[in-house]
DNA sequence: CCACGGCGTTACTGGTCAGTAACATAGTGT
DNA sequence: ACACTATGTTACTGACCAGTAACGCCGTGG
């Protein structure tokens, strides 16, 4: 196990390196814009490694998008394990994150959805994951609004779910427009779903949060 | 003016048939993945007759946005032509096409979208075009919901367009995911955020074209 | 009948890109 | 010290692709 212990200390192994690389032009640039000579040299390695430890371009492609997804994953099962048997606060959490990947990531959007569009042959690998992953936050928002008592979880899932991807999307088309605003729609759309009970409860805890993210022109349909 | 008449009557000039295929081949297999050979062919042409009518590449790309801008445009004015003064049709109408764009040209998405993801150079001239076709869109709908007499027509024409762009893009993404119940969405969201005085006569026509969507489980939230 | 413009055809250039071969080197464990 | 393995280096192949050159064809308009 105790293996290339120093280099280790100094910079990560070449496969690691090499997935960063990718992952950095692949997002920044495009897939197909990027070629593996690019990527090899951003890993500062060459080619032969880089297909010493990726049979092919396709499995890199592969590779980078299975670690985006399992980002993903670990963003949610997080979330879970920070805020166990409290749905609401899951969600709180999660619209937090999108709150921030709206705000930093910028210009570029998902990259697995890019990945999806460049990638259109309907057989290509890449199209498994993207599809298994996307299909999993989606089902993922079902179960958490399910715990949380909504009323309609589905529906309510499936909104936010095209909220979020609209903006992620729009952000690459439409210069500085709705996306910025999906918070907000995205609070008041819970708000107006909440179960009833705990009406108060949460308007509380959206009062809190509204807060620190600096309201200015009121969510509106909140406090009439 | 008159030349090439019976040329016209059996096949399109060579121009035209270059478009047409362009916009085929970039929807179908994207921008990128094409090249000017495969276009010239499946316009029953050569490179060279391409070249004489676009003089690159970038410029073929150009007028393929920009046809494909006109024909976005074109059935805004024909919604407004068609029901003059009469804001509420034209947003029926604007719903109805939506519908019917998700149910046909299912797998591929919004071709803009799509090309603004392969055209990642901030740069290039396709980005402005779609840039601006996009804001347009979001305006005209902000205007839509502003004649008919919404109380946030901003909120709820951003609302509106991010779950139509959520659904194109969620439709390469996702399969059969969310983005079949958006028209259900869009209806009932309308329908919430619709002028008070109106409600009535609204939901009498949401409820005339629910009958031919053939509804199932109820749209929930209106009738309670 | 002739000139001209639009179109077709072939062949080419220069560049890029995915993928491979062969060889050299350096670190590790024994 | 030795062998093994992971890595680096160089150079190559074959394919594709954007763009161009040169020439030939044909219809129209004078």
């Amino acid at each position: 196990m105790g293996q290339t212990i120093k280099n280790a200390a100094v910079q990560p192994p070449p496969r690691e390196r090499i997935l960063a690389a990718a992952r950095d032009l692949f997002y920044r640039h495009g897939i197909r814009a990027v070629g593996v000579d690019a990527i090899a040299e951003a890993a500062a390695t060459n080619k032969m490694t880089l297909y010493r430890h990726f049979g092919s371009k396709d499995e890199l492609i592969s590779a980078y998008l299975q670690e985006l997804a399992k980002e993903g994953d670990d963003l949610w099962q997080r979330l879970r394990e920070t805020y166990p048997d409290d749905p609401h606060a899951q969600i709180e959490g999660w619209v937090q994150h999108v709150e921030q990947v709206l705000t930093d990531c910028s210009e570029r959007g998902c990259a697995m959805a890019n990945a999806a569009v460049e990638m259109r042959e309907i057989d290509h690998p890449a199209r498994q994951i993207i599809d298994d992953y996307k299909t999993r936050k989606r089902d993922q928002l079902v179960r958490l609004f399910s715990e949380a008592g909504y009323g309609e979880p589905e529906q309510v899932a499936d909104e936010v779910f095209l909220l979020f991807e609209g903006a992620r999307i729009s952000i690459q088309c439409c210069s500085q427009g709705p996306a910025l605003r999906v918070v907000r729609m995205l609070r008041s759309l819970l708000a107006d779903h909440a179960p009833k009970v705990e009406v108060e409860a949460l308007a509380a805890r959206d009062a809190a949060s509204e807060r620190k993210a600096g309201a200015k022109s009121g969510t509106k349909s909140k406090e009439t």
